[in-house]
DNA sequence: TATTGTAGTAAACAATTGAGCACTATATGA
DNA sequence: TCATATAGTGCTCAATTGTTTACTACAATA
């Protein structure tokens, strides 16, 4: 297992998990804290990411308390090292999950240049289903604005899943870029003619064959939207 | 342990149990009481204190998320109660499929009766974001048919997830059954009227209070759609 | 030398969350 | 009819608790 743990980020796992086994419920950044003199706790949550990210810890989001432990801790008790195939069959879920098949970037702002690839646009992560991930690598979700493409299911807020893929056949939704900006249109090519197609009605399709700053930045592969 | 529970506090406490496996931490009393339509936190926590009193549940005074389940509940267990109960709160379903990740089952048919709690029905499974599955226990997904919901974003074949519960606030997305059929519809109460909305111009609304065969299945907390 | 990863402090902030009070309503029995 | 238990609303309050920013320190390493 590639993910190891420094002696630190041991002994409070370890801890966390004495804590819920007594208590029934898990213990506050300053209860960590306060048993491993850790002031801050600031200091304490960087261990938790850390546990989070190795894939040792469930950590709810703003939620108190809400710290549980994967099936990956009883198994890391004894340090034989695990082939690839018992990651896969034995408790692989959380692993695949965290290991960012699933996981993947939620990318907030779309601006100048080519930002959807950069890091630090990064609005968070969601969890998506694996077989969507795995046909589809490299894959990353997009916060939508705007109502251009209502009409296929596509409201402001929804997150739509983007294949990064410089072409596109006809019909297919994709995201791409015109100069500055990022837009989600239908791809149509007519004969030489090219044309980015809102589905709205209140919008008329854009050529775009003639246009120099135009790209493709990949097709839109799915898409989730959550109430509330 | 002789102490009797009110229907109320049994729902209650099954709840809560369910969550915790669900999730691995207790539900705030905020929770609860949304999922029970309770809308003061007294209300709930008066039930958690009964439930305390009687012996079945252990409560953290003035810590968040503090709830836990004595031994009294794990053998009172579902005396003969039945079966529709116990498949509702998935003590099979759910603690197989949910694990400690967000694996929710997809009913594929709706026919008549309440087979969306039937295991008959399951489809296949599908992952879904951990923070969603974590605001709305128990929840499933449902595979979309027909147009009535077009204008709301929601085409024939998407992925609806539902949070089972039997009321609904105006404005929301529901699932409800009419008679035999399941339906999606947005739910609009005037006055002491109720009306399924369609979001689609070519259907009626449909009135329903004075339908005896009508009931409500759950809330549409999301949407998910995959593009081939 | 510069960079990266780990480890920690201090302080401020905002959201979550349990507790409490006053009040209403309904059903059950004595 | 009166008392009691159950069930709920609407509200306020204060404590709990996760998050974030800015800064320091040390060891390993490229």
């Amino acid at each position: 297992m590639k993910n190891k743990l420094t002696d630190r980020q041991a002994e409070i796992l370890n801890f966390i998990q004495g804590y819920i086994e007594q208590n029934g419920y898990a213990p506050t950044l300053r209860e960590i804290g306060k048993n491993f003199a850790i002031a801050s706790t600031f200091g304490v949550k960087r261990h938790l990411d850390a546990l989070s990210k190795k894939g040792y810890l469930n950590i709810g989001s703003n939620i108190s308390r809400a710290l549980s432990l994967t099936n990956c801790k009883e198994q890391e008790d004894f340090p034989a090292k695990s082939s690839i195939t018992s990651v896969k069959t034995g408790n692989s879920l959380s692993e695949e999950l965290y290991n960012s098949f699933s996981q993947i970037p939620i990318v907030g702002r779309v601006a100048a240049g080519m930002p959807i690839l950069a890091i630090e646009n990064i609005d968070g992560n969601v969890v998506i289903d694996p077989a969507i991930s795995k046909n589809n690598p490299g894959c990353f979700a997009l916060k939508v604005k705007g109502d251009s493409m209502i009409n296929a299911g596509i409201f402001e807020g929804d997150l739509i899943i983007i294949s990064p893929q410089p072409y596109a056949t006809n019909g297919e939704i994709v995201v791409a870029l015109l100069g500055d900006e990022a837009t989600v249109k239908r791809f149509e090519k007519r004969d030489d003619d090219i044309y980015l197609i809102p589905e709205n009605s209140s919008y008329p399709p854009i050529p775009v064959h003639h246009r120099e700053d135009f790209s493709i930045v990949g097709k839109v592969v799915g898409v989730i939207r959550w109430y509330n």
